[in-house]
DNA sequence: AAATATATATCGCTA
DNA sequence: TAGCGATGTATATTT
């Protein structure tokens, strides 16, 4: 189907255009107040927004600043668009979350389809994963990967594998500069990994990424973990 | 400034709309192809998308599905507009990452002021001190803050207190159901604190959050963490 | 600018 | 469905 706009539209013949959206998705430029319940409360008084609502449920309303929607809801959500008081009210609903943007101007509803996207991403942390298994000596000379996604106790290990004296090693990649967490994360695995072979076994534990901050180091130094700086 | 709208524009047509934005949002309707060089890189084959130009550079390419765009630069970026080919192109970049979006055809040029939004969220983590605070039974009986946000090496404990006997609490503040993660982090804070303390200072952490998963559970019980079901 | 943690995070995968 | 971790996470706060 086609693309379909009306600017300035009554009440009534926006709610009639959104009604008609037959699988596009919509945008409404004006003036609304927002009001969201669910995992928290917010309300927003009213202001010039720009709102989109996919054909998949997602509802999506921009202010003037910023990446993120000031209030959404996820894929999934049912609607409802009607005249209340002569004011445009687009209701949404999903498990349990509720927004409601209620305009008291509408400047413009555009119908239009939108076609799915199937992007494909280079520089992941999967592509690191397969820049050490190609050279494992990127990791250390003598690194053999015996196993990816290596399950523990604790969870999965990247690259799991045996240095060149025969120990056992976790590793752990990340495509950005970490901070402490990643190595809190690491720790767990390498917990794990001990008793998972027995009580005393030696296990060491290496974080792959571009770089570390100061207090992700001193962990992994108090730790007894290996830093080896690579990039995806 | 006014809103204003240009239906199946020439790409002439469409770029003088858009430069001439004057501080308002653009959208544009119709077909493009997006180039995405970063962080990461990415390309998408030409399709109906949505695009939004904010007025702080923020730029947002949505394809059917999904609350996230499908291709984005941060605020702040810049950019240009241009015909090439006969085609509408849209060039942005921001801190060395660029983001082309080449349009095969405009079906809508939308211009449109957007308000800034100042909006209050309750049911956050810091609602969930707040109650805390104004009732540390809610914790434990006999439990005493001391101070939010006491610093240690590891970073700032949410609510640093001590129990009836007088031993050291960190409390831990999820607003949320909590997995292993949280459950890493408390533990350095504990860690942390027992050095700042003296070495063999007893400190007990506490988890405070609606719930864990099992998992967590026992990370919890396993470095010796009390956990407390409590929402924001 | 760097570091750290929160978020109505979202998203994809796996058991 | 729930849990778990990656994400081009974004965003705010503090140093």
């Amino acid at each position: 189907m086609d693309a379909d706009y009306h600017a300035d539209p009554t009440p009534e013949a926006a709610r009639d255009a959104v009604r008609d959206a037959a699988g596009r998705a919509v945008s409404l430029d004006g003036v609304c107040e927002l009001a969201y319940d669910g995992r928290a409360a917010s309300t927003l008084a009213p202001g010039r927004r720009h709102v989109l609502l996919k054909p998949d449920g997602a509802l999506l309303a921009h202010a003037a600043t910023g990446h993120q929607p000031v209030n959404w809801l996820a894929p999934g959500a049912t609607h409802e668009i009607a005249v209340e008081d002569d004011e445009l009210v687009l209701r949404g609903e999903r498990d349990g979350e509720t927004l409601v943007c209620r305009f008291l101007a509408v400047d413009l509803v555009a119908l239009f389809p939108l076609d799915d996207a199937d992007s494909e991403v280079s520089g992941t942390e999967e592509d690191l994963r397969e820049r050490v298994l190609a050279d494992p000596d990127l990791v250390e000379e003598g690194f053999r990967p015996l196993a990816t996604e290596r399950d523990t106790a604790a969870g999965a290990i990247d690259v799991y594998g045996k240095d060149a004296s025969g120990t056992a090693v976790a590793v752990e990649l990340k495509r950005r500069r970490v901070g402490p967490s990643a190595v809190g994360q690491l720790d767990r695995y390498v917990d794990a990994l001990r008793r998972d072979l027995h009580a005393d076994a030696e296990v060491r534990g290496i974080l792959v990424a571009p770089s570390v901050t100061d207090r992700a180091r001193r962990l992994l130094t108090e730790n007894g973990h290996d830093f080896v700086p690579l990039s995806p």
